[in-house]
DNA sequence: TACTCTCTTCAAAATTTCTTCAGATTTGTT
DNA sequence: AACAAATCTGAAGAAATTTTGAAGAGAGTA
């Protein structure tokens, strides 16, 4: 069983090794991001530990790369932020858990050996919200089993409002994520308030209730008690 | 809450501030060296974004002047450059955070609310004040588990108000952090007069003692034992 | 190309918040 | 006590923000 950990932190990515060689597993390290990407892409892994905050890139980025290449390898993230929309991110680009620092190498291990062993059957990522099921893998949403058909940017801002619930995001937030820009300040809402209230609208329509609140003068907050 | 930008790219640095703005922080500039330096020892704030590459000098040697000089101001390090030593080099000398080129404007801003957090309150997001709870992520205040509804200029004055508690603040300093302006000596202070008022009443009408007391002639101060 | 679906822009309407104002009250001073 | 200056107050108009529907632009597909 090979596993290759991805950390930059050269006295975690040496403890995580020699635990897991006592478990019989084989270690190969990457410490920059390019380094990961090459061994990703040309190697394969039985579980890649992938830390998200590296030196060069974004972790997501390996993710990505991995989902393109269609490669089978079984991922479980390490953060130190513990950001469930790192998480659900994550998870939505294809990992297969997820595992905030500091962590016990016996709990590393358990994830390690359940993710090498689910590898072989197929299960869906299906996040429960509130009366809001959302598969995704599928990218879709369903209430009560009727699905609620939401386009592309409605869906990742759903995800998004999900990921950081009960926190106020601001427009400039929600405009950035919803343009992917980097460091380009947008002074225009405008699409923004289109699409919060075109989501809005379909979520109400299929019965849910209206967790999303406007936060006159910041931005807006899915609440949940 | 001041931020100081210390950068040398004009439109990185315009679109920072831009964004900063939009979420309610005061911008300053800094272009060189010697006035990232001047500025660093002469005023204080909340928080510094410090590009290492300046002309003029190394952006490290700021840091080390605000360590020696026993400055309060959190620092988080700009870098194009990737290197794990800057990063490890910064934090030794007292960086908060470290952000590599490119990066999403949210990201810096939610850096910036970590730094300015744990050194103005708590590590938590959830301040508790006397009888109140200050959710800082959600912007809400309860007393006792009922909702206290302010706005967002009745909030930002609460949170000024403990963040500097037992301590008297000028009308003056109470106009330019509500009206978010370099303002010298305003003439008029009626809407810092209805701000406060409104602030007090809500408080008190949910069942919060009254610890913003009036200091005649000066300003006002929150009094804690 | 034509069709469809999605995203963005626009401008008017609705809503919420902010500021101003003028009179009342309090505080400090002589 | 009497006066002046500072602060408080409620109300109303002003300003800013959000909502909304519709129209136009753009992307993808047959």
């Amino acid at each position: 069983m090979k596993i290759l950990i991805i950390e930059d932190e050269p006295e975690l990515a040496q403890s995580i090794a020699e635990y897991l060689q006592s478990e019989n597993y084989l270690c190969e390290f990457a410490v920059t991001f390019s380094e990961a990407l090459e061994k990703v892409t040309t190697y394969e892994y039985n579980c890649i530990l992938l830390d998200l905050m590296l030196p060069g890139g974004d972790g997501m980025k390996i993710l990505e790369e991995l989902k393109k290449q269609d490669k089978q390898d079984g991922v479980i993230i390490i953060s130190a932020k513990n950001a469930l929309e790192d998480k659900i991110k994550g998870l939505h680009l294809g990992a297969d858990d997820y595992l905030s620092k500091p962590f016990h190498l016996s709990e590393l291990a358990a994830r390690i050996y359940s993710v090498i062993r689910r590898r072989q059957f197929t299960n869906a990522n299906v996040v429960q919200q509130n009366e809001l099921q959302i598969d995704l893998l599928a990218k879709t949403v369903s209430i009560h089993n009727n699905p609620v058909i939401l386009t592309k940017k409605e869906f990742d801002l759903l995800l998004y409002f999900i990921g950081n619930k009960n926190r106020v995001i601001s427009k400039n937030a929600l405009a950035e994520h919803l343009s992917g820009d980097f460091a380009d300040m947008l002074d225009n809402y405008d699409f923004v308030y289109a699409h919060i209230k075109n989501l809005k609208k379909k979520l109400t329509e299929a019965g849910c209730d209206n967790y999303l609140k406007t936060v006159y003068g910041t931005g807006y907050k899915w609440e949940n008690d």
